[in-house]
DNA sequence: ATACTAATGCGACATATTCGCATTTAAAAT
DNA sequence: ATTTTAAATGCGAATATGTCGCATTAGTAT
């Protein structure tokens, strides 16, 4: 169960590092030079969900971005935070607006999912 | 451009009449007697969140669910909801708390789309 | 150097949604 | 009542996204 380093986890890495957007699948494979595997891309993605290093957000485009979790000591950003797509530029940020909501405690709220659509201050 | 009554739109719409929860495709087209083509209730019902009659939500799961538009003057929602996802009945209501946040003007907000998961009342 | 098993590549699979196109049919026009 | 028009439908194929099984590769600890 213990994790490895690999070349794949790292270019993965590299690429969060290089911008604080949230990524898709595909365009992260578009920014690696070396060639990974579709679904190896997708399982370093996920694994690093589990490990609290990434979060997922699924925008009302039915597909799944993955974003860095800033660690809370730097730019912090609050536990469930809102997300914003824009269609012209097609990039995901994740806002510093934290999600707030009222709802009857008998509910378990296990996972949060909150995406705003639209145009950027650039594209705007 | 001017739409017609069939038995299709008909049969759709009471399907949502006889609940307040927003359904899938596969969920509509089941508590559905007559067969109506896959292709077509997505039509139906694109159609009808184009004329304001049904909202769109997409959760976590990748999946469309739609929604009836309550009318202002009854049972009155927000017109920026959360939904919320139950895992275990697998039903998806819209509740009551309206979504607010906060962010610069320059964002030209044209889609909401927030979605809670996790266990409902009755399972958890 | 060897053993153990996490990680990968590949292809197949599953699922959701859309699209083109021929056909049907509701509703307007005659 | 019949004709006309284009909205709506059915069907099959196409697209897209994400997952899975399984054989193979390759980190890492001993
Ligand atoms: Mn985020
Ligand atoms: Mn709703
Ligand atoms: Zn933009
Ligand atoms: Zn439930």
């Amino acid at each position: 169960m213990k994790r490895r380093n690999t070349p794949t986890k790292e270019a993965v890495l590299a690429v969060f590092a290089s911008t604080d957007k949230a990524m898709s699948q595909d365009v992260i494979e578009q920014k690696i030079n070396i060639d990974i595997n579709r679904a190896t891309i997708y399982r370093v993605l996920n694994r690093f969900c589990d490990d609290g290093i990434l979060h997922k957000v699924v925008a009302e485009d039915g597909k799944q971005y993955f974003a860095l979790c800033k660690k809370c000591n730097e730019n912090e950003k609050p536990l469930h935070h809102f997300h914003f797509r824009c269609i012209k530029c097609e990039t995901i940020e994740c806002l510093p607006s934290e999600v707030s909501f009222s709802i009857p405690d008998a509910y378990l709220i296990e996972n949060v999912n909150c995406v705003l659509t639209g145009r950027c201050q650039e594209c705007s």
